[in-house]
DNA sequence: GCGACAG
DNA sequence: ATCTTGTCGC
């Protein structure tokens, strides 16, 4: 059994989970039409006790993509396990197509834990996105794992701007339906995005997160995941130079 | 054509 | 996302 703070190298570069070929920009966006329609937005099944947060970067050229996860008790927000893995970035970034460049790096993380979390909090939109398929919502239905999409950013829609107090929040409407909210995680900084990815509702989502806070403005599961993938590239680069 | 645009 | 200097606040 792997124990909190390790990492992983390991090639992840093949078996995209949606094919062998390389896609072209239309053809993804004809895959999220497709698997937009698996998508469930439905309450988690009872309140979470382990809570995972899913992060990536690449590397300056763009060439390798590091993913990384890391699982805390809820709502005690004790690290349970964490793990990291490297792979050839499979897709450059565009516009509404953030989950075919991260999406199989997160799935690779993922997939190394030795239990699933009961939530999955993503650094990026659920169903807030153009044609309803976010980086979140993308991912849980690949893992097919209850997921949360946490944006620092807004990718569509309009919303109120929260009171500047930790704790308020505004709708985020698109297309006259309520997709995700805007969330003040800390007082005067800039507030989160949240949609639903898979498998969740909106209504649960601001206590989640909120119960995910240790004083910053990011859920600490995104933290310790966004800290960990940096990590793994650092000590990558440190092997090539 | 113009502006907007997760990471 | 990455690059990048100093700067402000705890």
């Amino acid at each position: 059994m792997k124990q909190a703070g390790d990492f992983y190298l390991e090639a992840a570069g093949e078996g995209e989970p949606w094919g062998e070929r390389p896609l072209g920009a239309p053809e993804a966006r004809a895959l999220q039409e497709v698997l937009r329609q698996r998508v469930r937005l439905t309450p988690l099944p009872r309140r979470p006790r382990l809570v995972g947060g899913a992060d990536a970067v690449c590397d300056r050229e763009e060439r390798l993509i590091f993913g990384a996860v890391a699982v805390f008790t809820y709502p005690e927000l004790e690290l349970v396990e964490e793990a990291a893995v490297s792979g050839l970035c499979p897709f450059p970034y565009r516009t509404g197509l953030l989950s075919f460049r991260e999406a199989p790096i997160l799935a690779a993380a993922c997939r190394r834990l030795g239990r699933a979390p009961d939530l999955l909090l993503v650094d990026g939109q659920g169903v807030a996105h153009p044609r309803g398929l976010g980086l979140a919502s993308h991912l849980g239905i690949l893992l097919d794992l209850p997921t949360l999409g946490v944006a620092k950013s807004r990718l569509l829609g309009e919303a109120g701007e929260p009171d500047a107090a930790q704790g308020s929040q505004t709708a985020l409407m698109w297309q006259e339906q309520v997709v995700g909210l805007v969330l003040r995680t800390r007082t005067g900084v800039k507030p989160l995005y949240l949609s639903p990815g898979h498998r969740c509702t909106l209504e649960e989502a601001v206590d989640l997160v909120m119960g995910c806070l240790k004083g910053f403005r990011l859920p600490e599961p995104l933290r310790r995941a966004d800290r960990l993938s940096r990590k793994l590239r650092a000590h990558c680069r440190s092997l090539t130079g």
